[in-house]
DNA sequence: CGGACAAGCTGA
DNA sequence: CAGCTTGTCCGG
């Protein structure tokens, strides 16, 4: 008997066939999905198999497999890898890692039940594929996983690991069989519902009844790393290929969700009193620049003795560099300005647009350290506003007191789980005017975000938005409380401008950029336009045709990365 | 990806 | 021309 075996090493992306040894076929853990290991090209190599009994290859010794390794995927998540691979132009291997056990599975537990009673609740959002529903940012979505796991096996999508706990002990306390991936994959494979990050998308799940996407908005679904797959639709295609309602929840659904679903939600008037009271402060009249940052309506609220949450996305993380060796300032060597670290990771000129790699210019070094990071000074003049020590929170950490009535921040603050009464948006426009074209979604989705800290009106829950835009659809539709105001400025102008979903992009870069777009052609229906750095952004009506044309490609040796929806590009 | 093997470079 | 580096090919 004979098997083949797809390799788990990038840049074969290639199947096998080896020779099953006497016997090992009736092992429990043998079959489609199996993790084997066999021999390549003079060293040993982990695979999966990926079809049993194939026709040998003419003129070729097979080679027995070296090892049965454990459980793996099982075959409609094979299937469902090759889907993704044609969906994001990425490479099977990547999908079929993340669906694979952290450690090996020699055998499944056994399977519990659920002491979970049926009832009728939500029962108008499984109907068909499902539904997307529109629910107020602080409302739980524990009600809706319970219905879901009253239908049998439920996969539940969660944007962090915070929210993943808190819904599997409340699955637990209703009487679920609920785990939390990646440690329950044995027991999704069970039969366990699940709950987990956009890998979990991947989980085994043989009786699965129906699937619960929370937060569907949230960005952190997606991957930055190419092939740059979104658990979301994963999920969604799943749902699809089952035959099992998918559930979409959010305070802002994205215009993906509204366009392939029907939309629920909830009376008006409920809905408004879910978000908190936004106060929207028009910036126009002041000065451009670091006094712009304080307006008397944010220092009464400083001074006000609520908990209070500080937000400044400033692009990049460092307004001034130096040398960890040498000492020396990162100054531009075009210019002579300072130079901040970017969002690339790059040395940004603040006069210009130069930028170099991190490296100092003295003494060639890599390592170089924050002198200032750009919240770290407006921590200090807060703290000096609010005559309170203020603590400080970024990517990197909490600093200050841990109790500090004000916390000063990157939108890391909303990531703290701890309740404030107030969250302030130092520059919301940096946020609107993103050079993404999804800024202003994700500027609302922020504000959602700080709405579930800060609870809704109804309990005092309260949001200070400095602006100079004060009529974008995203700044109104906060203050309004209805992102439905958003929805539809945004899906008007999403159309005129083909751009997702109403169209589809993909940007092409790397060293073998050149070699894949020559190899691509002109086909049909692909709009193709360079850009000065050696990129390339494709663009067409819809994912069918976009993919069709990637997947026709042989893949040029060398570096290339295809970014299928970017998230930053346009 | 990384081992095999070939072709190119260097120094005696 | 041995001994090493660099490049290209290809795997069962």
């Amino acid at each position: 008997m004979n098997v083949r075996v797809l390799t788990d090493v990038i840049g074969i992306d290639k199947e096998f066939t080896y020779a099953v040894p006497e016997g090992w076929a009736d092992d429990p853990r043998f079959g489609v999905g199996a993790m084997v290991r066999v021999a390549l090209h003079g060293r040993r190599v982990g695979g999966w198999i990926t079809a049993v009994d194939a026709a040998p290859p003419e003129g070729v010794d097979l080679a027995p497999l070296a090892k049965l390794s454990g459980l793996g995927p099982d075959p409609g998540i094979i299937d469902l890898s090759e889907w993704a691979a044609w969906r994001w132009a990425g490479r099977r291997v990547h999908f079929l890692r993340t669906a694979s056990p952290s450690r090996m599975v020699a055998a499944l537990p056994r399977s519990r039940q659920s002491r979970l009673v049926p009832s009728g609740n939500y029962a108008e959002l499984f109907v068909g594929n499902g539904r997307t529903l529109r629910l107020g940012p602080a409302d739980d979505p524990l009600p809706i996983a319970i219905a879901a796991a009253t239908r049998g096996q439920a996969l539940v999508l969660v944007p962090d690991h915070d929210r993943a706990d808190e819904l599997v002990r409340g699955l637990g306390r209703a009487g679920a069989w609920a785990v939390r991936h990646p440690e329950g994959w044995a027991s999704a494979a069970a039969g366990a519902t699940v709950v987990g990050t956009q890998s979990a998308a991947w989980v085994p799940a043989p009786n699965l009844a129906a699937v619960v996407v929370v937060d569907e908005h949230d960005e952190s679904y997606r991957s930055e790393a190419a092939p740059t797959w979104s658990g979301r639709d994963v999920a969604i295609e799943r749902a699809r290929r089952a035959g099992v309602p998918c559930v979409l929840l959010s305070p802002v659904p994205s215009l993906e969700a509204l366009r392939s679903q029907s939309l629920l939600r909830p009376p008006r008037g409920a809905e408004r009193d879910g978000w908190p009271h936004v106060e929207v402060v028009d910036r126009r009249s002041e000065d451009p620049g670091r006094a712009g940052l304080y307006s008397p309506a944010l220092v009464n609220a400083l001074r006000d003795g609520g908990r209070m949450a500080c937000v400044l996305n400033r692009p990049g993380r460092s307004l001034l560099l130096a040398c960890r060796v040498c000492g020396e300032l990162a100054v531009c060597t075009e210019c002579g300005s300072s130079m901040r670290q970017g969002d690339e990771g790059r040395l940004q000129c603040r006069a210009g647009d130069h930028t170099r790699p991190l490296v100092c210019a003295d003494c060639g070094s890599t390592g170089m350290k924050n002198l200032r990071a750009g919240v770290k000074r407006v921590r200090e003049e807060v703290e000096a506003l609010a005559r309170t020590p203020v603590a400080e929170v970024t990517g990197s950490g909490y600093a200050g007191p841990a109790t500090a009535r004000i916390v000063v921040g990157t939108e890391a603050v909303l990531h703290l789980g701890r309740p404030f009464d107030v969250v302030a948006f130092l520059e919301f426009d940096q946020e609107l005017l993103a050079p993404r074209f999804r800024a202003r979604e994700q500027a609302l989705a922020l504000i959602a975000r700080a709405a579930r800290i800060t609870g809704p009106r109804t309990s005092g829950g309260r949001i200070l938005l400095q602006t100079r835009l004060p009529d974008d659809p995203a700044v109104v539709a906060a203050f309004r409380a209805d992102p439905a105001l958003l929805a539809r400025s945004e899906r008007d102008r999403r159309q005129e401008l083909s751009l997702p979903p109403y169209g589809a992009i993909a940007v092409v870069s790397g060293p073998a950029a050149p070699e894949f777009m020559e190899r691509l052609g002109n086909p049909l229906g692909i709009r193709i336009a360079p850009d000065p750095d050696g990129q390339f952004f494709l663009r067409s009506s819809d994912y069918d045709t976009l993919c069709a044309a990637l997947a026709a490609v042989e893949r040029p040796p060398g570096r290339l990365r295809i970014d299928v929806d970017p998230i930053r590009a346009i």
